[in-house]
DNA sequence: ACCTGAACACCGTTCAAGT
DNA sequence: ACCTGAACACCGTTCAAGT
């Protein structure tokens, strides 16, 4: 006899990013997410194909805000300043959500990884404004070595790998300072 | 009645990278490696404290590895050279060793992480390097924007995160140019 | 002194049975 | 049509018992 679901994918997929960010990705289990969406765990599997496919969902949903955050960020009319505005927004990203953004640039299974369309749409609005910014065969070069630096500075403040002391903040905005020049044609 | 021990922490730690390496950190389990030394499970309970003991010295094991790797990178008579030749060394090992690699970096509970003092050691290369390079006060700013950009690359590198094409290689040799040039005072 | 099996409290996942 | 308890094959960890 037909009954109703008693949850729902969105349900569940918030459930876990939120037992993502306050417990870890280690926590999230199957059993943890049922109890927060009201079921067993079993019946999560009648929306999931299994945890590393919500694992993907969770992935999806906040790569999605993400790019939503680098896009609003990139919205005057100087590509300098849009430039500056992402690597903050990004930054900020990584310190509000650390165990979602880990996620994002974690190595996973392929079946476990955000969408490849989702991934590429997110990170429009760096490619759209290195385009301005420099000569066109440099561009994906510069947005790479942008990128790279900008995940490498959020991922160690993460892990807490700034261990010499000193101003974080400082020296965020002088590689954000010395990369811009560096990588900006004139 | 006294008996031999029947493994030893130093065939612990190095089963345990080895384990680590070939299947991941999820499948770096008790069992498997009391399996891979000979022993049960229990029995490693009398060489370490618990798993992420055990995970705290495999990553120590590592990043004396890398030390090791970036100090013998930075032993010419020019300090740019060495700059390059280091940028080199830790992206090859990030090559080499994928899963100790991301380790080193990852966010781990505070008794899993590697013990300050071999941090400090393994980054003092780049640091005696970035003095020869840089005004005194913005040695420590330089120096992060480097590991940073190191670092952030090599992790999407090995999270198969640069999904819009192009050449990798190239991408590296651009960002080390920019980036140097940048970074250092003239 | 060291190693072990058994036990406990957890996992992810499958599946027959319940409604 | 959906949810469930029971089951299976795993975990990490503790501990009394064996040698």
């Amino acid at each position: 006899m037909p009954t109703p679901p008693r949850t729902s994918l969105e349900a569940i997929v918030s459930a876990g990013r939120r037992l993502l960010e306050s417990e870890g990705l280690e926590s999230l289990s199957m059993q943890r997410v049922a109890v927060a969406v009201g079921v067993r765990a079993p019946s999560l599997y009648k929306h999931v194909r299994d945890r590393g496919d919500l694992i993907r969902l969770i992935g999806n949903d906040a790569i999605q805000e993400l790019g939503r955050s680098l896009d609003a960020a990139a919205s005057s009319r100087d590509p300098r300043r849009d430039l500056r505005a992402m690597a903050v927004a990004h930054r900020a990203f990584a310190g509000a959500y650390p165990q979602a953004y880990r996620l994002l640039f974690a190595r996973l299974p392929e079946s476990w990884q955000v969408d490849a369309s989702l991934a590429e749409r997110a990170s429009e609005p760096i490619i759209r404004t290195l385009e301005k910014l420099t000569a066109g065969e440099q561009t994906l070069e510069a947005a790479r070595t942008v990128v790279a630096w900008a995940h490498g500075f959020a991922a160690m403040e993460l892990a807490g790998a700034f261990r010499l002391g000193g101003d974080v903040d400082r020296a965020f905005a002088f590689g954000l300072d010395r990369l811009l020049s560096a990588v900006v044609s004139d």
